[in-house]
DNA sequence: CCTCCTCGAAAGGTACTATCTTTGCTCGGA
DNA sequence: TCCGAGCAAAGATAGTACCTTTCGAGGAGG
């Protein structure tokens, strides 16, 4: 799961989706922008079947809209599925980062701090161990600046938060805060240090996890957030 | 739009997507259950290339893996793609409808209340008188215990609110909630009656986004959240 | 008991046919 | 002369049949 826990795509049509969605979800392909299978395969060097498959995800996402003799139309960027984490990757890694790393905070706000509160009720034991340990690897790593690791655990601290309350709809966007913190941190909108008022914040959230007082979570974690809001958000 | 907003199919390998995803994800087919091209298309009489083309969409949901020579297996339900609106719409109108429900409302709590205070700052002049009419139309339609129309009236009323705030995510959510409401009304969760106090709530956070009050409509909204809850959750 | 080879089954990919929709041209009427 | 309706042709998608590639399993041999 290198990268948003995305399907590994084996087959040939994968470069083909890939391209396609990226271009889409960059807006170098406009909404109403027409392709056609046979311009497809002549680009990509496959055949009209494989361009096909590829068309068929990517309707499947929304994105694009398939109506015969008019060929393949771009759909405006409201009707696509923002929830698929492709198109998450897509955007995250194209020109309109910063819209989507915006609506994406938004909802981490909205999201984190509930989950914070579930995970303080509902978490195993292992679980509240581990948040624990979890919060002073961040201590360490963050005070000594190592900012990749502390990514990785940052990343497994928030997943492991939204997967021990045990909401599926929570534990589904894991993948979405992953690349969320993986974006930030490659965009370099992290501070170089974290800041200790951060350090503290995550311990607090782990402490009160631990020790099953939800409350406390909840509104430790919405201070959490508060931060990165300002960090992500400098209007 | 009459579902929840996917994507209308209008090809052949439409009802094999329907049947199968319906079938995985009611639990039908359990996970490690092996589905090859062959039989899916001697079961609804379609080529292979049909199969594989919905095979792909189910893929691209992480519903199920495709490996060669083993055939196509059903993912276990922690990797799907619980966001993917057919997802949803699959789960609501099968076997573990209350599991979902029960998330979903949670996703609820988590976002609407944030919706409705951005909802409060950024909506347009049409949108906050439509949502004060709306309000009006849900006391009046609620007292005259038209369930039906108060449900597609509170429909719009949420959906209006997810959207005028400008965040994107959130607006994909309407999808969801719109199903979510569908659901409890048709799974008889609604009272028979709603409750005056819902009436109230619902107007007062219709006046809190007309007059820019971001932090009263957060607040009334979480009560009226609050008491959906209890109705879905009877724990 | 382990290793390697062979066989076969199922997905991957291609070429072809059918069908449907759009668009443009023509003919007739006002 | 202009406008509208209808018909025909073109082109793109929908679907089918067929060939290729790959990888897992089972058996034989060391």
């Amino acid at each position: 799961m290198s990268d948003s826990g995305r399907p590994i795509g084996t087959g040939l049509h994968d470069p083909v989706l890939e391209t396609i969605g990226m271009e889409i979800t960059c807006g170098e392909l406009p909404a109403g922008h027409v392709l056609t299978l046979d311009g497809i395969g002549e680009r990509f060097g496959v055949s009209r079947t494989v361009a096909r498959e590829a068309m068929r995800v990517l309707e499947s996402m929304c994105l694009v809209q398939s109506r015969r003799r008019v060929g393949i139309t771009v759909r405006p960027r409201e009707e696509w599925n923002v929830f698929d984490p492709r198109v998450i990757w897509w955007r995250l890694s194209g020109s309109d980062r910063d819209a989507q790393l915006r609506s994406l905070t938004e909802l981490r706000i909205a999201v984190e701090p509930l989950a914070a509160a579930s995970a303080a009720r509902g978490a195993s034991a292992a679980e509240r161990s581990r948040v624990v340990e979890l919060a002073t690897s961040l201590r360490k790593l963050g005070e000594a600046a190592e900012l990749t690791e502390f990514m990785e655990a940052d990343v497994e601290f928030h997943t492991l938060l939204l997967r021990a309350g045990g909401n599926e709809m929570f534990a589904a966007l894991s993948n979405v805060v992953g690349s969320v913190l993986r974006g930030r941190t490659q965009l370099g909108l992290m501070p170089h240090q974290p800041v200790p008022e951060a350090l503290d914040l995550h311990e607090a959230v782990a402490e009160a996890v631990a020790a099953g007082r939800a409350a406390d979570a909840e509104d430790a974690m919405r201070k959490l957030l508060a931060e990165v809001r300002t960090a992500v958000l400098p209007s």
